[in-house]
DNA sequence: GAAGAATATTGTAATATTGCAATATACAAA
DNA sequence: TTTGTATATTGCAATATTACAATATTCTTC
């Protein structure tokens, strides 16, 4: 095996753990909190911001692209890429929701 | 290749990273789901309910733990595993504050 | 359109993750 | 103290992820 069984669990479970995923990786957090902190965010100031070669710094970003958590323009040569801020909230509600259902609970441990 | 170059990232962001790799898998967001609804949370139920074999969910179960996601308790002949609310809480502080940065940012795309 | 700059893709080696059968451990009750 | 019940650990095969050199693509400018 190695695969995960996907298809055994619900399409918003899926959903809700590929975009975890897309972020869970010490170089696209990183990329997610330099993206935040900057006013501009040229393509190439990530890739030397960050300690990893152009190809893999590209391929972090395709992953965030494709998961939602990014999105890039075109900018004459360059590309600029920037937070998809409806994404970072939908994960900030679904803590939150957590959250909430856990605090109405009887807790046992 | 293959190993994530974890020393050349903060503390922080590895440990950001570990944290939300250890939920992003849909068997483990399928056991954060179930311990958020139920007021009991015996590791018998929990093996029943996902459809993987027991020595599988164990597994996970281990990962959520060791992360802190959830935490255990002996109920005599079985385990209590419940929901850890401070470390939902800091994952949902996580977001919230990127999503306040992005907000009060020149967005560029 | 040729040259240079910025970014993406491909191919591949190293390592990590997933899932489970088999087995081990730990406790409860008889 | 044996038997059953609940959970954990081990070992391993299949697959996924990570990183990067080499190369391709896509612009821009001359």
């Amino acid at each position: 095996m190695g695969t995960t069984k996907a298809e055994l669990f619900t399409k918003k479970q899926n959903e809700t753990a590929s975009l975890l995923k897309a972020i869970a990786h010490p170089a696209r957090i990183a990329i997610v909190e330099y993206l935040m902190n900057v006013e501009s965010c040229i393509c190439g100031d990530i890739v030397n911001k960050l300690p990893l070669a152009q190809p893999t710094v590209s391929q972090h970003l395709k992953e965030l692209k494709s998961a939602g958590i990014i999105q890039g323009s075109i900018e004459g040569n360059s590309i600029c890429y920037c937070l998809n801020e409806k994404t970072i909230q939908k994960l900030k509600v679904y803590f939150e929701t957590i959250e909430n259902k856990i605090s109405k609970q009887n807790k046992c441990c």
